[in-house]
DNA sequence: TGCCATTTTTAGATTAGTCTAATTTTGTTT
DNA sequence: AAACAAAATTAGACTAATCTAAAAATGGCA
């Protein structure tokens, strides 16, 4: 259906879009790891054929096949890792770099009976909703933990941008989806916190990683 | 690792030696659905990379580490048909295009987890051996059902280029692999043979389908 | 309002992989 | 052994995707 690129170039219109951010030819380049002349020109592929609409000099937004499609590879690449973890006991700090290549794998039966086999997860093991097959998933208003104030009692619900390190990093430290927190004390000075997990533990991260958690 | 284009140049050439038959370029590009001057090219950057012997004029061979990667892909492609019919219910003579493209994905981790979670088959879902981690496989004298004679009793061990088609045909007969069969009668005019199954069902397979059946 | 730094696009080159058409080699056949 | 058909290679062109360097456009600020 698309070549390789033109699918990394979707996804990429698509994340920075729903993260708010407008998908700037240099914004693009940068999450592709490629020089923006490189970006302008797959724009203007990606307009010729009505996957995008390229403003020049004002960034691409993703038309209705656009979106459709990249909510396609979302899906995939959701499920993929679903089940890296849940059947083949990955790490959810493993799975990024395969599910990217999984992704783009091109059969709709495939992923739905991969859907199926799973269960239809509603989640990925990052807490990112999964696109069910007409693109649609569940949207939840979450907050990053470093809004949150002393006294408050939240869940764990996913992680963004979660880097393999700082997933990692959680993992060392015991801390997983679903984890019960109370905000024991906030520190103005450096914007750490300090948290009591569900389990008793007391723990206490710093203002990057609390801007990452997202909690309900 | 490799390229797309250059695993399925190993790929083919790993087939064609295994199967006795030279690896000529125009029994390549044939294979691979390409042209023959396409093969050329190939080749010669295949020999620079030490995975293939390329004699001008005379075909390629394999070198040592060649075979090694076509193996990891002939691995790879099995164990995916296995996965797509044990764990996604696909029927095998649909897996094999699916499997075309998961055998790209490149991870030792990923290929040693779902062999694990397979349960280390031996045998994918058309009876071909599995290599192991180390390239290792089960090796079985197999003859094809032509061969046999009135009277004999063999099983069905595995289906030789198994076309989509073919193993639609074989489905819809009722015949899967495992099965017992007794030659009933041998047609000399023209090679078609009278069998009895395990379970007593009579049927007449073709002197083309006899050729493709192996048995033991 | 006009200048300037930043961003984006354009122009032109490069690489991998493919093709067609022409040339060369091989090996069979008389 | 010479000729010829088949197979393989070479030559040259094309496309997709990338790059660097130069030119153009944008938008904020003096």
């Amino acid at each position: 259906m698309f070549t390789r690129s033109e699918e990394d170039h979707l996804k990429a219109i698509h994340t920075l879009s729903v993260t708010g951010t407008k998908a700037s030819t240099s914004a693009i380049s940068e999450r592709l790891d490629t020089k923006a002349s490189s970006v302008t020109d797959m724009l203007k592929r990606l307009a010729e054929k009505g996957l995008v609409a390229h403003e020049p000099y004002h960034g691409a937004k993703l038309t209705t096949s656009g979106r459709k499609a990249a909510l396609v590879l979302i899906r995939r690449h959701r499920l993929w890792e679903t089940f890296l973890v849940d059947k083949l006991g990955f790490r959810w700090d493993e799975v990024h770099e395969v599910a990217e290549q999984l992704e783009h794998v091109s059969s709709e039966k495939l992923i739905d009976r991969l859907d199926a086999h799973l269960g239809h997860p509603r989640f990925d093991p990052h807490g990112d909703p999964i696109p069910d097959k007409n693109g649609r998933m569940i949207t939840r208003k979450l907050l990053p933990l470093s809004r949150c104030i002393a006294g408050d009692h939240v869940e764990l619900s996913s992680v963004r941008n979660g880097t393999d390190a700082l997933l990692h990093y959680l993992t060392r430290k015991g801390i997983a989806l679903g984890v019960a927190i109370t905000i024991t004390a906030t520190h103005e000075f450096d914007g750490s916190m300090e948290l009591k997990l569900g389990d008793g533990r007391i723990l206490s991260v710093s203002r990057e990683v609390a801007e990452q958690l997202m909690v309900q």
